[in-house]
Formats: C-alpha cells, structure tokens, sequence
DNA sequence: ATATTTACTGACTATTAGTCAGTTGTTGTG
DNA sequence: CACAACAACTGACTAATAGTCAGTAAATAT
C-alpha cells in the first residue's frame, strides 16, 4: 500500500513550500519585519497550517538556516572534491566559505543570527539541538580534511586535528564576519578593499600549515 | 546658574539607573523573555518614562552593550599598559578579550547578539551608527598597538597594519564565539577542555607575528 | 501669586505569535 | 455504495506586549 508513502511525500513537499514561501517574505523584508500570516499568504495556506509543519516562527527561521548549510556543506564537499592533497582540500574549503557568504547573504545572515542569538534560547530544547547538529557536522568534515593533509603530509601541525580544527574554523568565521560588517556597512576610513582583506587572511594562514616542501607550485 | 547643569546630571542618573534595571532583568530572564513593563518596574518608574530615555527595547539593549563594550575596552587598556613591547600588548589584548567573555558573559552575549542582528536592522540608522561607531573604537586601538609593535620591532608582517588588525580582530573574535559556543553547550564527542583552546590558538598566532630575535625569553 | 517648562504617568491601541473548535476531503470497510 | 475513521487544513479568536499620548505633578522662572 503506497498510500502512506505518498502523503509522506506530499507532507515533504508541503514543509518545502512553506520553507519557499519564508524565505520570499523573510529574505525580502527581513525577520522582524515579518509576519506569518505574510508568509502564510505567500504559501497560500493558513496560518494554521504553517504551525501544523512548524511550532515557531523562529523555527520556520531555523528551517531556512538548515537550508542555508546544506547548501553551505554541499559548496565544501564540491570545493576539496576538486583538489587531490590536504592542503589544497583546506584552502578550497575556506575560499567556498568565503563564497558562500557573497552568492547566499541571505543564507549566510541567517546562520550569523543564529549565531547571535541561540545565547537567548530558553525555549524548546530540540531546536537548539537540531542546531547545533549542523554545525558538528561540518567540524567534522574540516577535520577529516585536516587529517587528510596530514597523512599526506601536506599539513604540518604540532596541534591535535580537532583542536586545529576548531581554530581554523572559529578563525575563518570570525574573518569572513567581519568582511561582511564592512561590506555592509562602508566607512571611508577604511582604505582598502574589503574582498581583499580575505585574501590577505588566506595567504595569512597558509604559512602555518603548509608543509613547503610538499606543496606544489602554483 | 547650575540649574541646567543639575538637570542634566540627573537625566543622565536616571538613564543609568533605567539600565541598571534593564540589566537585571535582560540578564535575569534573557532578553526576549524580559518585558519593558519588567523594567519599568525595577526600574520603579511607568513605562512611558522608559521612552523619554530610550526609543525602543532594543535601544535599551544596545545601551547595555555599549557598557559592555567601555567596560572590554577598558579591560584592553589596562592589559595593554602592564607591558612594553606591542607584542606583549597584543598578546594582553588578546587575552584580556577571552577573559572579558568569562568574566562578562551577559555583556558578551549582548555583543554577540548585535553581532548577528545588525544585518536584519531596517530601522533607526542612528542606532547602527552608534553600534559601529564602538567597533571602530576598539578597532582603532588595536592599530594603534599593533603599530607599536612593529616601531619596537616586536611585531614582523608583510601586511598593512590596517588589514592585520582586521584580521586579528576578526580571527580572535571567532575562536572566543566558538569556544562560547562549545562551552555553552558541551558535547561528550569533544575531547578536549574548550578553554585549552584559547592558549592554542594564542600560540598558533605568536608565531606569524613575533620576531624571534627580539622577543623577551619567559 | 502665577505662568511656563520639564519630568513623569498609566490607561490605551495596534500588532502579531500562537491556538483550537470546526470544516473539508480522502481512505478504508461492510 | 454508504458510512465510519482519519488526516489535512482553516480562520476567527486569545493573549501578550511594544509603543503612544493626553493628562498630572512638581519644579523653575517671571
């Protein structure tokens, strides 16, 4: 009987209408500005119905963040798959992270605000756990690329790979951040150019890891 | 006639009193969970009278994380001054910043918060301006040092003093968030104590940027 | 004594997240 | 087919709360 797998489906496809609609409204207007029933209109379904495929608004939210990391993920697996050794893997990661924030801002400002604001979560525990399950999941995929590198010695580190990969992870997130505030926000103090300050951080941080006799030259 | 004079320190008292009780009650329940009928009434005072001294809730918070952010500057000028070398001044900051985010959390998750917020802001820009004209406060002083460091010869880089300080404030900001992070939530999968991370990371930086030769032996 | 200005009040309004009793349509059963 | 059982959906309603504003009180100036 495919009765059952159909409505599964069909109950699929729903939540992904609605997570369609969220993000024409929240993506035009912004978060605080709007409201479910716009987005209930959007999805040309009652409000009533958004709350039977998501307990909260900021849940709604939370569903296009997760949206915005597989997406995010995807453009990493895609970026190392081009490359052969560990290093090359790593700083291919970091330059689709970089893009990611720049072709999805959308995306990218919805992970910023989860990142800002999950120290407020009081509410519903699951939530923060699906979170959070994200974010261990790409930790994870930086540090098998880490180990890769050095197996295959193209990475040299006195740190253990999880710590490393922490570092580099908080570090790279904390630069691509601030690029963003700057683009967002010009100020004509600034003399250079915002893009390249990433650049800058890349070649930065290439000095510690690489392994110069290993690396190829480019 | 010190009329005027006496009126204005008592506005700005009852201003600092109204954020007195905005924090005790923000830092109590969590910002979105506190109400400004709450506030009012630590703050003995209506409601209304909130208004007179702030446009909106999140006003009153930003007012929270401007003290916050006087109170981390001065933690980094007092760091700062204990050395000589900008090396060891930037070292002091760095860690002065990791023990704010200890020793503050409830001002560093208002920063924190602003942090990942600011981008859905579509309204009040005097607000905004406010907001960055902090950031750039702190940024400044950091330039400033790190441009000590390299008169002294105590600080080598090939980059712009302005862009590594962009990039050391954007890395360290980073590794503290996600150290918040795992600290706030802890994971059994991880195998290492989270504040172990910061003296790695701190170790990793010191070696991009210290000349060896001038260094003080510890 | 009286006018004017300043600080404050709290009842009120508007908005909106979230609920729930009821409707509609689909599937399974004798 | 008739009818019961179930699932999906509805939208009017409630509760909570940010923000307002006409009115009061108290200090200051004339």
């Amino acid at each position: 009987m495919g009765v059952q797998e159909r409505r599964e489906r069909e109950k699929e496809q729903r939540r992904n209408d609605i997570l369609d609609a969220a993000e024409q409204v929240f993506f035009e207007k912004g978060l605080s500005l709007s409201t479910m029933d716009d987005v209930a209109e959007a999805a040309e379904l009652s409000k009533g119905t958004l709350y039977l495929y998501f307990n909260s608004k900021q849940e709604l939210y939370l569903g296009i963040h997760q949206r915005g990391f597989a997406k995010m993920h995807e453009m990493f697996t895609t970026a190392a798959g081009m490359h052969k050794q560990g290093v090359d893997k790593i700083r291919a990661i970091g330059n689709a992270y970089y893009e990611f924030s720049k072709k999805y801002p959308d995306y990218y400002k919805a992970i910023m605000y989860f990142e800002g604001s999950v120290l407020d979560f009081t509410s519903d525990s699951e939530m923060i756990e699906l979170y959070h399950r994200d974010g261990k999941q790409v930790m994870q995929f930086v540090q098998n690329v880490l180990s890769e590198g050095i197996d295959d010695g193209t990475i040299v580190t006195d740190f253990q790979v999880e710590r490393l990969a922490f570092i580099l992870w908080g570090q790279i997130s904390g630069v691509i951040q601030i690029i963003s505030k700057i683009s967002q926000h010009p100020d004509k103090q600034i003399q250079f150019n915002p893009f390249d300050l990433f650049d800058d951080y890349m070649q930065f941080m290439g000095k510690l890891l690489i392994n110069p006799g290993k690396e190829d030259k480019s």
